[in-house]
Formats: C-alpha cells, structure tokens, sequence
DNA sequence: TTGAAAGCGCTAACAA
DNA sequence: TTGTTAGCGCTTTCAA
C-alpha cells in the first residue's frame, strides 16, 4: 500500500539497488539516474522506510539520552544542550525519561528498548550504582552524572566535593559561622551526589579551622523545592543560629529561598544561600542566586564526541574514558555579604 | 551474532512461532512450553528485536511528543504530564525538539522519521500554520497548541482570549489603568497565540469601559526572559505611568519580574505583574507570580486519551476533534493590590 | 494448539 | 557504474 524502493526503481527505470545509493548519497551514481530517481521520489510521494534500513544495516541514525524526569530544570538543560550538539554532528537524538519507565517490562532501560539506538547518553540522576551495574546493554552508551558509576562505562561527571568546597569557603568566607547543608547525607558509605557535596561541606569547614555541625544536614529524600522549602522554614524557625544554606542543587536552593521568605529571615543580610547547577533562571530570581556551575556545556560536548567516536568505530574494544568538568562558583546577590 | 528468535526455539525444542506468541503473551499456548521458552529465552540472554517487530507488523509501540525546546518551562511541563499520560496507558514515548531538527533533511518533523512512531503530539509553538498544514503524515497526530491548526488535525488548545480577558480584567479591577501587554502583537490577521491573547487584553479594556492604549503592546520576538527583562527595564524608566504587565507567558513576566527589580519598581505596589501558563515555579518566585492555569493536566489528559483511540482504530475514518481547555486565573502576590 | 511458508522494505556483498 | 541475490529477525497467514 505504501510507495516503496521497487516502486521508486521501476517509475525511473532503474533497480533498487541504484535508488538506495542515491537516496544514501553514495558518489559514484551517474548524474542522470541521480535526477531521474529523484524525480520520481518526488512524483510519487516516496519515503523512505527507517526501520527496514535499521534492520538491515544495523543502524537507526539514532540517539537517546535518559534521565529521571525532564521537568528538572537540569535535566532540560542538559538535554537541551545535548540535542543542540548533536544536531551540529548531524546525529538526531530523542529523549526519555527513566521515570515511570524503570526497568521493568517495557522500560526505557531494557535492552531491548535500547537496541532501537546507536548510543544512549545516561543521566545517572535517581538511579544507584547498582541499577547502573546491571545495565547490560550492547551499544555505546556514555553515563552523564553526579556521581560515581561503574568503570567500565564511559563517564563524564561534574567536581562535585570541590565546587561544594568552594561554595561553602565563600559562605564562611563572607561570615556565614551555621551553614545548613541542604540536601545533604549523612552517610559516608556510598558515592552518591548528596554524600560528595556534603563532603565538600566537610572539607570547606575543616580547612578554615571550623568543625561542621552534623545536625546541620538536612537530607530532602524528594529533592523537590516545596519539600526544601518545607523544611528550610522549619528549620530557621526553631534554630536561629542559622546564617547559610548551601543546597545540592538549584532547584532545592529556590525552595530555600522561598522557605527564608515564609518565616522572613531576609538573603542575604541575615542568612546567605548558595546552589549548585548554576541553571539559566538563577540571574532572574530575587535576589538573584549564588550557584556553582558545573560546567554543563563543556560535559554535553565531551559526551557528544565521544558517543559519535564510539558509534563510528563500531564497537571495537576501547578503554572506558572519565572526565571530570572543573567546578566554578558564581556569585550573586543571594550570599556575599562582605562584612563578618 | 545476536541471539535471535530462532535460537530461543531451538533451545527450547519449539518453532519461532511458538517463542513470538509466548513473548506476546498470545493466551494460547500450553503452559509447559511457555515455561520452557521463558527459560531459554533467560539462559540464552534473548532480547526482542523490536526493529524487526515493527517492520513485520508495523507497529512500534512508541509515541513521539515533539516541542520546540526541552529547555522552554511550559514545554517540559507539558511532557512530562503527557509521558506519565502515555505510561499509565502502557505506550512509551520519547521527546523531541524541532528546534535544531526542523522539516529540513533529516528533521524530527519528516514523514521518513516520524514513520518511527506509531502517534505524535506535537506541541504547536513556533511552528506557523504554513508549516503545520504542510506536515503530510499518515500517522495519528494531535496538536497541542495555544494558536489556530489546520481543521484536519485533532487539535486542543487553551481558551487564549478568554484567559487573558480574566488576567487584564483583574489587573483594571486592582487599579491598574496602563497594562503593558509583554509579547503582544499588534496584528490582527493571523491566529497566532500572541494575537489571541493581545485580543484578550483588548477586550478587557472594552468591557471595563476603557481604551486599551496600542502603544502598550510590546513584543518579544525570541520570547526568552532574559529579552523580556531588558525591555521591560527599558520602558518602565521611559514611561513611569505604566502600573500593570500582563506577559503572554510566565516565562517572559519572570523576565519582567526581574526588570521591574533592575528599575526599583516595587512589585505589586507600584507595578502589578500577571503571567499565563502558571508554572510550578510560580509559588517560589519573589513575589508568587499571579498567572493563568491553561489547565495542563486536563489537555494532556484529553491528548492522550484520544491519540490511543487512534491508534487502536488503526486508520479508521474520523472526524478531527477540536478541544479547548477552559482557562483559570489564579492570583498571587504579585497582583492584585485591593486600592483602587 | 503448534508449525511451515512467505515476506515486511531495505542494503551488504558480490557479480556483471 | 549498475544490477542480482540474499537475508536482517520478526509476525501474518494458513495448513496441520
């Protein structure tokens, strides 16, 4: 019913054959038959079948790139950033969210799913080491992440205890003596995000010859910024020593700042905030927020390279890479009050 | 190289027959064999070629929803709604931008790729009518759009007009009596979203017995904050009569929130700022953005709905259904001050 | 209830 | 430079 390749070919005169390599622009089609197959495209409607060239060559053309939930505003701004530098190697990419679509049946983590692809980019963010692990999958597949995963997969991950570090230098730095690490946990054990930040937490305290309070990790087991502000207004309520927030990401820290307003601690004269992700919207709020930035597009970049080199070289063996993007913080309104 | 359907059946002592109706739990086979096909599928590490599923039976399983931009707020949220739509309805779907991938070579908006799926929503934003009428797919599509489709497509939309007549409505009724309308357009001949909601605030003014001053109407070409910030800086400092914004989207009013700031025009005292999309966001922002609910969920709901009765009718003739989600103010605080 | 035959639409490999 | 042959891995159809 539908117009196919044979169709094509018998309308111009020519096989098959002679119509696949000028519709893939092999060079050595004569120029002639090259206009009269494409003439005849055009009369009649054709288009090409994807899913027959994928299963017969093996390739889809395809890309994926996953993470937990696209209404993060880091997640979209990653994608986003990852889709514009595939676009410009020619590569068009999807993305889904692993929310909702776990590993189960019909996930977005499956095999089976995946092999539709040529290469998945993977946003490590929800998912453990050990779902990671268990990953098995045949194509190249690079991990984008704030936190550690397993070696034998390519990774690219942002410095997370030392942009926390520099964050909280500059808080007690600017006088902050109290500073909540939002986010955070306690555990030392795993190497997730929450526990490398809350490291770096650690790490600031210590080398200014300060002892970090423990009761000042507040873990948001939602990640959620009503959650965090929630729980920031609790917290400056009943504590009022309170002088800092350093929250894990941007999206916890707008729930703090809302959170200060609700219980009016003002930002950042008697409490400053510093966040991590340093998205777009930071310059817009009021006051504008302080905020590490992890160097999104120097890591979507990497990720595309390398993901294009390893579908070009078809799977042969290579070293797994792992990069780190340097951390830098940015300083805005809502911390930096230079007085102690 | 790949295990395939065929080596599942040898191992298992069956047909490839018997291994495809197991694996689509076709209700009719023996329990003995399907047990014994589920444990060679699990030894040999089988996984489905859903390539070659789709090519047999040319369905794929999978619903492509297509933006213009992940990073766009209102894009992510629709998706986001849309994909937990679609897995509650047991279809996976993946997102696409058209930005960077327009109708162009090998565009998302192709026949050739959108082929892939077995439905589309496509968000209608930056896309002209020309383009949407242009689009010859043989798939079910819905659009999802704030502006005027061609009447062949299922199409659902926001009440445009009436949303913006109740958010300029209240901005008179709070005092305001120069409402610069932020991403406005002055035209009247097309349909667009602007149009529209420039329509709404006209017939705010009518209704309250007022002239809307067409001078207030100042566009936002690329639509981003940051352009909405420095317009709205630069008009306030030249015309200090203006008391109220109604921005097209929330979106631009963050913008006009922060140029509001950048003047030290105090919001809403001096200057009353309502938005349209009511963003999560909304309730953190400094001040809580007042905006109107285009009622997300319930399109998203309607979208999803009718694009599975399309595809399980597989082609049927029908009618095109024309929705459109009643729209709903919802005030904060950057509105609505009680003086006159 | 299971299986054999055929072919979805394309392209790799080879021959002319 | 073009064409022929074969088959990617599955499911539709029909026979057993």
């Amino acid at each position: 019913m539908a117009v196919t390749m044979r169709d094509v070919a018998n309308a111009a005169g020519v096989s098959p054959m002679t119509v696949s390599n000028v519709l893939r622009d092999v060079p050595t089609v004569d120029e002639e038959l090259r206009a009269r197959v494409l003439r005849a495209v055009d009369e009649l409607g054709y288009e090409l079948s994807l899913t027959a060239r994928q299963l017969r060559s093996g390739r889809s053309g395809l890309v994926t790139v996953i993470g937990l939930d696209i209404n993060d505003p880091y997640f979209s701004a990653l994608a986003s950033s990852l889709a514009a530098g595939f676009a410009s190697e020619g590569i068009h990419c999807v993305i889904e969210q692993s929310r909702f679509n776990p590993g189960g049946e019909r996930g977005a983590l499956t095999g089976a799913h995946l092999k539709r692809f040529d290469g998945v980019v993977l946003s490590s963010v929800g998912l453990s080491y050990e779902q990671m692990d268990s990953l098995d999958v045949n194509l190249p597949l690079v991990i984008m992440g704030e936190h550690e995963a397993p070696p034998r997969f390519d990774h690219i991950m942002m410095a997370n205890i030392d942009g926390s570090r520099q964050a909280v230098e500059h808080l007690l730095a600017s006088g902050c003596r109290r500073v909540m690490m939002l986010g955070g946990s306690e555990t030392t054990t795993t190497h997730g995000m929450a526990e490398a930040r809350t490291a770096g937490w650690r790490q600031a305290h210590s080398e200014a010859g300060l002892v970090a309070d423990e009761a000042l990790v507040i873990p948001t087991p939602h990640y959620t910024p009503t959650e965090a502000r929630t729980l920031v207004a609790e917290h400056l309520r009943v504590d009022r020593s309170i002088d800092g927030i350093f929250a894990v990401a941007d999206a916890i820290a707008i729930g703090a700042l809302a959170g200060a307003r609700d219980v009016h601690r003002e930002v950042p004269t008697e409490l400053q905030v510093v966040g991590f992700d340093n998205l777009a919207i930071d310059t817009l709020l009021n006051p504008a927020l302080s905020s590490v930035d992890p160097g999104m597009d120097w890591m979507s970049q990497m990720a595309v390279r390398l993901l294009r080199d390893r579908i070009a070289s078809h799977g042969a063996e290579h070293e797994s890479e792992h990069l780190v993007s340097p951390a830098r913080l940015v300083v805005r309104e809502s911390s930096g009050r230079s007085e102690a």
